[in-house]
DNA sequence: GCGGACTGCTTACCT
DNA sequence: ACAGGTAAGCAGTCCGCG
């Protein structure tokens, strides 16, 4: 198994160690003759083994090229197509009217061949015979000026871009190991180790059809991650204008500096000499990152040249924004500064910055995708602004340097400071952790059969389209047109509860509120993609054309049908991925026994379960291709179904439940036999999975849905939806919240309620007093809320935080969507103002007593007091 | 002209 | 652009009130 080196601890220690030593290089000093750059890779016909990067159409060659990495050697390849493979699209009209009706088909200058191709219809449920009318480029096919696409009045496959049509016709799996040998791409076997064969032999031991599909996605999880060398950077750019950042399509003002951090151990920045500026001793004393190597330039052009030259040297290059600012930015600069296209390694997409060489990695991008936030982090950074300050501080605890002045006036030891900093940041974002970020990509990348510039920049709808195509085209069966599967499916039969939903969702029970003692929660494990697969659900099986198959409803109050006799593919898929990381992956990461191995199965369970959690609401969600209202609302009745039997079952059997959401039951100090039985019982009734996910010392319920609290075992605690709780709360009202809550889980029994009580009261007497008096400061009372959408999008009504942000924007201080606003609550005209601006005698106290109430009634209430009386004889209203 | 009842919008949360 | 359900606060509207 390729092992990454452990790099990020002594990266770190060098990092914040005082320097030793700086080391300076001056230019002119070191210029050697000038290397030349290559700006495409080696095309051998035999190489060792290589991890594919990514796949793209070469213009100039007119082929797809697979871009591959050779990690033991740090070799780049490039392999070109020679199978002859063209751009296609699909259609059901046959090629003598095709001649005859269509005839600007034939005539059109990008036309290539005709072939016809036998396909399975599986919407239809038959085969059927497709004309398939191949191009010699792809925007012959759709996206130029009268493409192929146009012309005809109804095509099939014609808007999945070529790179990605080339890897399913290839069966290419981005991020797996493949060898030229003899100029062919073949792809390098991988051992399955017995114990994850024997796993698998227990699944599905006696379901030959399982055991087969299983066998394309093994190797996905077994494949070991090779170190990816990368490079990060970061620019520095002088502005005229302090606070303004600039425009990087115009590029109009100087790269001052380039800061380089390398997966190798480059650390080095590139700095342009500035008449203006000087550089002495003094200087290199403030230099705070040792080994940090500095090179100076005379010229714009020059520095250019070498960062280029450096570029070259990595297949990956990361950065923190680079598709709309570093990469951007330099690339046109450098035309500006004479450049020729051919001689800038960074190539100007339409949404996106890629490389010549390899691929680049904008982590911005990467940590915005919803998925990769919630699930692979677990909400850490939820709520933040994504800026790398916010990110990093919150997934590795390290932050920026802060700007104490505009970028121009600083020195070249500031800068320096500055820009590397930030550079390192980049690069420590995807090391940290034994590289997890990395694996996390490439596990992603093997799963959804997406290149890893095209998985790092897209959500999860696009991940589960692409895993889901290239399973069509392995099967030979033709992918259908959004359009179709509205037409044959339709819309959704049941009322959604919420206004603008398009069906009916989860049963959320309501709760009984008060404090427990000994509390079980029972829950289904991944309910929705169980269900899928338990109910063999997919869109060609949901409501299928077999007039024989519409007996067989899976719930009676639910039209739909599902078809017993054809394999689901959805359920197939989403049915093995499940599988997988619920009864391999996750055992795997706790038993195995090498530190390294153990960290990569957890890293395969939780890229697993990214695409398992999103199974179910893609499909829900008009924007996916494979949109189907029927299968969505089967999943969710059927999770009410299951819901609804369990808690009936449980009252029959003498239980009492206290609440449940979605897919988890609270029960009250159960009979353990006979919580078992009813376990059993669902199992065996239902036929999926449901245990014991944890076991509260004490729950307190207020009575609200979505919203108590739990003491765990271990005295730890689980808050679930309290005001006291949300980001956007003012911290004095959180602060009373803690302390309430500290003494509630000092409880160590219910009969000490009533001590509890008088100390809660004394508690909040002091700082309601506080609040009065006005020695609560300003920052404490600050209600911080995010901006949805650009300010002059709030046309419906103007919410408070909106009218914060126009007050801000009245001082030049420019906000927009994502920024979070902190304002106050005042008796000012507006109610409002930003925390800057206003003053403590301006604070509308009555506002924070009302919230202090709501928030601190979601605890009372679950020890049947009122506020009122927490806070005694006091006049609520002076 | 004012206040209560109501609906709708917005944000943040839960599963 | 993965889903629906719930809590909460505020904005805005309607209606009654001699």
């Amino acid at each position: 198994m390729v092992r990454s080196e452990d790099l990020e601890h002594r990266d770190l220690d060098q990092f914040e160690e005082e320097e030793e030593e700086v080391r300076l290089r001056e230019w002119e000093e070191e210029e050697e003759e000038s290397v030349e750059f290559v700006l495409r890779a080696e095309t051998p016909s035999n190489t060792p083994p290589c991890i594919v990067l990514t796949v793209t159409y070469d213009g100039k060659a007119g082929k797809a090229l697979v871009k591959l990495y050779d990690p033991v050697n740090d070799k780049v390849y490039f392999w070109y197509d020679n199978t002859g493979h063209r751009p296609y699209l699909l259609t059901d009209i046959d090629p003598k009217d095709l001649v005859t009706k269509f005839p600007r088909v034939i005539q059109h200058k990008g036309f290539s061949h005709i072939e016809l191709v036998r396909k399975y219809d599986a919407l239809n449920d038959r085969w059927v015979t497709m004309t398939k009318i191949c191009a010699k480029d792809p925007l012959s096919i759709g996206g130029g000026r009268e493409s192929i696409r146009d012309i005809l009045p109804k095509t099939w496959e014609s808007k999945i871009k070529y790179h990605l049509c080339y890897i399913y016709d290839r069966g290419i799996i981005p991020g797996m190991y493949y060898r030229i040998e003899d100029g062919k791409l073949v792809p390098v076997p991988v051992e399955i180790p017995e114990n994850v064969r024997e796993f698998v032999l227990k699944l599905y031991g006696n379901d030959e059809y399982m055991l087969k599909e299983v066998e394309d996605w093994l190797p996905l999880f077994q494949a070991p991650v090779p170190h990816l060398k990368r490079l990060a950077i970061d620019i520095e750019v002088f502005t005229p204008k302090e606070n303004k950042i600039p425009n990087p399509k115009e590029a109009n003002y100087e790269i001052i500096s380039v800061a380089l951090a390398g997966s190798d151990g480059l650390r080095r920045v590139l700095v342009l000499k500035r008449p203006d500026l000087e550089f002495d001793e003094k200087q290199l004393e403030k230099l705070r990152d040792d080994n940090v190597e500095i090179m100076f330039f005379d010229s714009e052009y020059e520095l250019l040249r070498e960062l280029f030259k450096t570029i070259c040297q990595y297949p990956i290059i990361v950065t923190f924004n680079g598709d709309n600012f570093d990469l951007l930015y330099i690339y046109n600069r450098a035309l500006k500064l004479g450049f020729k296209k051919e001689e800038i390694p960074i190539i100007a997409k339409r949404d996106e910055m890629t490389v010549a060489l390899g691929v680049h990695i904008d982590l911005y991008k990467f940590f915005n995708i919803r998925a990769i936030e919630t699930y692979a982090f677990g909400g850490k950074y939820r709520g933040t602004e994504k800026t790398l300050d916010a990110i990093a501080s919150a997934l590795v605890k390290l932050r920026k340097l802060p700007r104490e002045k505009p970028i121009a006036e600083m020195d070249y030891a500031e800068l320096i400071n500055y820009n590397f900093r930030d550079a390192f940041l980049t690069l420590y974002l995807t090391m940290y952790d034994n590289e997890l970020v990395m694996k996390l990509i490439v596990l992603l990348a093997r799963i959804s059969k997406l290149p890893f510039d095209d998985i790092t920049r897209s959500q999860v709808s696009a991940w589960i389209k692409n895993m889901m195509y290239f399973e069509h085209r392995k099967r030979g069966w033709l992918i259908p047109e959004k359009e179709d599967i509205i037409n044959v499916k339709g819309e959704a039969a049941t009322k959604a509860i919420i206004k603008g939903k398009k069906y009916l969702g989860a049963i959320v029970v309501d709760p009984v509120p008060g404090i427990f003692p000994n509390v079980y929660v029972i829950d289904f494990a991944s309910l929705y993609p169980s269900i899928i697969k338990r109910w063999n659900l997919s869109y060609e099986t949901v409501k299928c054309p077999d007039e024989s198959q519409k007996n067989n409803k899976p719930v009676p109050d639910l039209p739909h049908w599902v078809c017993t006799n054809r394999r689901g593919l959805t359920a197939t898929i989403i049915g093995i991925l499940r599988d997988m990381r619920v009864y391999v992956y996750k055992k795997l990461a706790k038993t195995t026994q090498s530190p390294e191995l153990k960290q990569f199965y957890d890293v395969v369970q939780n890229a697993l379960k990214v695409f398992i959690n999103a199974s179910y609401g893609v499909f829900g969600a008009e924007a996916f291709q494979l949109y189907c209202p029927p299968l969505a609302e089967l999943v969710t009745a059927l999770g009410r179904y299951a819901m609804s039997l369990t808690l009936t079952k449980a009252i029959e059997l003498g239980l009492t439940p206290l609440y449940g959401d979605t897919d988890s039951l609270f029960i009250w100090s159960p009979d353990e036999n006979k919580l078992k039985e009813l376990i059993n019982w669902v199992e065996e009734v239902l036929g999926i999975d449901i245990d014991v996910d944890k076991v509260y010392k004490m729950v307190a319920m207020s009575g609200r849905k979505k919203n108590y609290i739990g003491i765990l075992p271990d005295g730890s605690l689980d808050i679930k939806g309290m005001v006291g709780k949300k980001r956007n709360t003012p911290d004095f009202v959180k602060d009373v919240f803690a302390e309430v809550l500290k003494i509630i889980s000092g409880m160590q029994n219910i009969t000490e309620v009533d001590k509890s009580i008088e100390d809660i009261r004394r508690k909040v007497k002091e700082y309601y007093d506080k609040l009065r008096r006005r020695e609560i400061p300003l920052n404490k009372l600050s209600i911080k809320m995010s901006l949805s959408k650009p300010l002059e999008q709030y046309t419906k009504t103007k919410p408070q935080h909106v009218k914060a942000a126009l007050q801000l924007k009245q001082l030049g201080i420019n906000v927009g969507p994502g920024d979070i606003i902190h304002f106050v609550k005042t008796r000012t005209k507006d109610g409002v103002k930003p925390v800057q601006l206003a003053r403590i005698d301006e604070i509308d106290v009555e506002k924070y007593v009302e919230y202090l109430k709501t928030s601190l009634e979601q605890v009372l209430d679950a020890l049947g007091i009122s506020f009122e009386e927490v806070l005694g004889s006091t006049k609520l209203f002076l």
